[in-house]
DNA sequence: TACGGACGCATACCAACGGTATGCAATCCA
DNA sequence: TGGATTGCATACCGTTGGTATGCGTCCGTA
C-alpha cells in the first residue's frame, strides 16, 4: 500500500519542476522512504544498501548520486522523521495559550509523537550512535529540542525572576531527557495506555511543584547570579 | 601505562587459580581493556575486530574462544563500565541517611559519573543502538537505574502517600533519562564547571519544588488509585 | 530541430570486516 | 606418563559499504 501510494505520486508532484527534476526527486522520495521503513524494522546494522536500494528498486548506482553515503541517506531519514514529530508537536499546541496549559499539552503530544516506531528507532535509540552526537545534537537543536526550549521558556518565563540562556537552555536538555526516557518506558509497556497515564502523572506532579515554588515566589538560586567567592 | 598496569598483573592475581585458568583470565582481561579503550576513542562501527585483538597482543582465536562475537564483548565492557559507576555512586551516598539530603548527594555522583568518557560513549551514547534497546535496559536495570530506583523509593515514600512499585518506576525512568541528558550537557559543554552548576542547580530546584509538594501534604494523583470511569 | 554536454543511473568491481573451520601446543588429570 | 582437554593461532569465506566506469536520456541553445 505505501508502494502504490509511492508510485501514484510518481511525476504527479512538483509541478513547475522538469521531466528529469521530477524523476530525480521521485528517485530521492523512493530511497528515504525505503530506507525509513527499513531502518526502523532493522535498525542500521542490520539494514543493508542493497536490500534498501532493491525495496526502492533502483541501484546503488542511484543512492551514491543523490547521497554521499549510508550515513546521509540515514541523516536524510532522521530530518524527516524528526520534521514529522516536531509538526504534529507543533499543531497540538497551536491552540492553548496559558504557559502551564501548553506545557500540558505539549507533554502530552510528545508522548504522542515519541510512540511513533521511526521516531523511537531512528531518533531516540540509534540516532546519537549513528550521526555520532555532535551531529546528533546539531539536528535535535532545530526540531524536538526547539519546541522543549520555547515551553521551558514559556512557563520559566512565568515567574518573577529571569533565566539566562545557558539556564533556559539547561532546563529544557533534562526535560528533553526525562521526556525522551517517559516515551521509551511507555512504549515498552506492556499497557501503554496506563504507562502513559502514569507518566503524564508523574510529570504533571513535577510541573506542579515547580508552578509551587514561583507561585510562592521562591528565589531561582541561578549560579550565574549567585556570587560566593 | 594502562598496558604496564596490565602487563604487571599478568599472573599476579586471582591466587587460588591454576595456571592454565591465570592465563585465560589475563587474556580475557587484556581483550575486555583493549576494546574498552577503543569503543571509548572510535566507537562500536569504527572498532575492528583485528584492531582490538591487535592492541590485546593475541588474534581473532582467542577473541572468539571467549566471546561470541563482537557485541558479546562489547557486552563485557558495558558491564564493567557500569559496574565502575555504580560502585562510585554508591560509595558517595552511603554516609548520608536524610533522603532528600542523599537525593542531592546522589544526583552529584551521577552527575560526576556520567562524565566519564566510556560511560558517555559506551553506556549512555552508544549502548541502546549496540545492545539493542531490550539488552539495554535488562544491564541498566541491575546498574546505575538500580540507584535512582532507590533513591526516588527514598524520597517520595518520606510523603504521607505510597506509591506502588511502577509509579515509582514511572517516576525513577524518567529522572534516569533527565540525568542522563543532563550529564550529555554538562560533558559537551566547554566550561563543565558551569554546566555542571547549572544541572545541579535545575535539578535542585525540581526537587525543592517536589519537597515543596510533599511538605504541603498534596495528594499525588496516581491513575492506579484514582478511578474516573 | 539538431546537437553537445550534463545529468541520472546501472554495472562491475574492490578492500575491509565479522565470523568460521581447522590445527596444534601447552596444561591438566588419570 | 599418557590421553584428553583447554587456549589460542592460522587460514579462509561471505557479506558489506564504497568506488570507478560507462551508457542512455533529457535539456538548453543556436
Amino acid at each position: 500500500m505505501s508502494k502504490s501510494a509511492a508510485a501514484k505520486r510518481l511525476l504527479s508532484e512538483i509541478p513547475g519542476a522538469s521531466r528529469r527534476q521530477q524523476y530525480s526527486a521521485s528517485t530521492r522520495r523512493a530511497l528515504v522512504d525505503a530506507a525509513a521503513r527499513l531502518f526502523t524494522e532493522k535498525g542500521y546494522a542490520a539494514t543493508s544498501l542493497d536490500a534498501i536500494v532493491s525495496s526502492a528498486r533502483v541501484t546503488k548506482g542511484a543512492l551514491y548520486h543523490h547521497y554521499s553515503g549510508k550515513q546521509a541517506l540515514y541523516e536524510a531519514v532522521f530530518e524527516q522523521v524528526e520534521q514529522a514529530a516536531k509538526k504534529s508537536i507543533s499543531k497540538a499546541v497551536a491552540g492553548t495559550k496559558d504557559p502551564w496549559e501548553k506545557a500540558q499539552a505539549a507533554l502530552t503530544a510528545f508522548l504522542r509523537a515519541v510512540q511513533d516506531p521511526s521516531y523511537r528507532r531512528v531518533v531516540v535509540q540509534e540516532g546519537p550512535a549513528v550521526l555520532g552526537y555532535e551531529r546528533y545534537r546539531e539536528q535535535e537543536e532545530h526540531s524536538s529540542f526547539a519546541i522543549v526550549i520555547d515551553i521551558v521558556n514559556n512557563v520559566l518565563s512565568a515567574g518573577t525572576w529571569e533565566l539566562d540562556e545557558p539556564m533556559i537552555d539547561t532546563f529544557a536538555r533534562i526535560f528533553h531527557g526525562a521526556l525522551n526516557a517517559a516515551g521509551e518506558s511507555v512504549a515498552a509497556d506492556p499497557d501503554p495506555e496506563a504507562a502513559s497515564a502514569r507518566v503524564e502523572a508523574a510529570i504533571g506532579f513535577i510541573l506542579a511543584g515547580l508552578r509551587s515554588l514561583v507561585d510562592q515566589g521562591v528565589e531561582f538560586a541561578d549560579p550565574a547570579t549567585t556570587e560566593n567567592a
